[in-house]
DNA sequence: AGGGTTCAGTTGAGAGCTCAACCAACCAGG
DNA sequence: CCTGGTTGGTTGAGCTCTCAACTGAACCCT
């Protein structure tokens, strides 16, 4: 086969100042929530799709395809979360295989508690650098990249195959 | 204090295209490379930094400010690369302090083998969704995420203070 | 020189993530 | 039934990352 397609000069540039923004950004909201309140930016991420299911309650499963995480790393989360108090597992009646991640009201105050702050770091930390117009634009973008990106990688939050 | 301001609509809308967007491409990437060249995005980029480096080596620090990695990060890093026979310190003559990462031979092949499967996941994941003008967009974007997020956290690449 | 401070880098413990293997319950088809 | 495959979820090992503490060298200031 022959030579692979580099990338320009321009894309070299656009991908690198990528690479850094999302990664800057992704330290400073990891580290903000883990500093004021224990936990990492996944485990936030948890708790509000939990906290905004009926019930405060879902299917592993669920909760799994919501925060686009596998079900392993879900998994050993649960049970971090569970031994924090934060969410308690329940089994499902209907299917004796499956099982439900529940917010405990411990685990909803913490949420509460740790929302402001995290508010305030993806405005500092995102919103705050960009025009109304970039902001914008960075939605649209965003979309195209998720609908793309996701289906061009069916594994991306699937465990073995 | 009283209530904070909390994000919009659009705003939220955006923000969760943002995250699910950036873990998906920085999942398709990492995981590329862990399948097909057996190390984490992380360890490819420092073998890029040294690559373009003069004499294919710089110093620890040097090093770690390219790669926007912490200290000790960059220490365990290249801990692994230097097993892995990639990677070798040097110490550094007039400054006995300091070290020097420098790349072998080796560690460039492994290098210019992973790239071109590296490149073409980065079209996949990220370039090949996106308009002409989109791409365009998105360079301006991170470039001023980039100045705007690390300008505001000065500790993002610094161990302790 | 001598003493404190800063600087370069390392180390170890603890935590989260990935991957692959696994188990148990459901579900077909014969 | 019961057998084979699939699904829902868990587990453990290995790896990377973070944070804090630490070492030793350089610098500064009298």
């Amino acid at each position: 086969m022959n030579e692979p397609r580099w990338l320009t000069e321009d894309e070299q540039r656009i991908w690198r100042a990528y690479t850094a923004a999302t990664k800057l950004v992704g330290e400073r909201l990891d580290r903000q929530l883990q500093r004021d309140s224990g936990m990492p930016a996944t485990y936030y991420e948890i708790l509000v799709a939990l906290s905004e299911a009926p019930n405060r309650e879902l299917r592993m499963s669920e909760l799994a395809e919501f925060t686009r995480s596998s079900r392993s790393r879900l998994s050993h989360a649960i049970a971090r979360l569970e031994e924090n108090g934060w969410v308690v597992r329940r089994s499902c009646p209907t299917d004796k295989r499956g099982s439900f991640a529940s917010l405990t009201e411990v685990g909803y105050s913490v949420l509460r508690a740790a929302a402001p702050g995290h508010v305030a770091e993806v405005r500092a930390a995102l919103f705050n650098g960009l025009t109304a117009e970039q902001l914008r634009q960075l939605g649209e973008i965003a979309e195209a990249i998720r609908d793309h990106a996701g289906a061009g990688c069916p594994a991306a939050s699937c465990d073995g195959d």
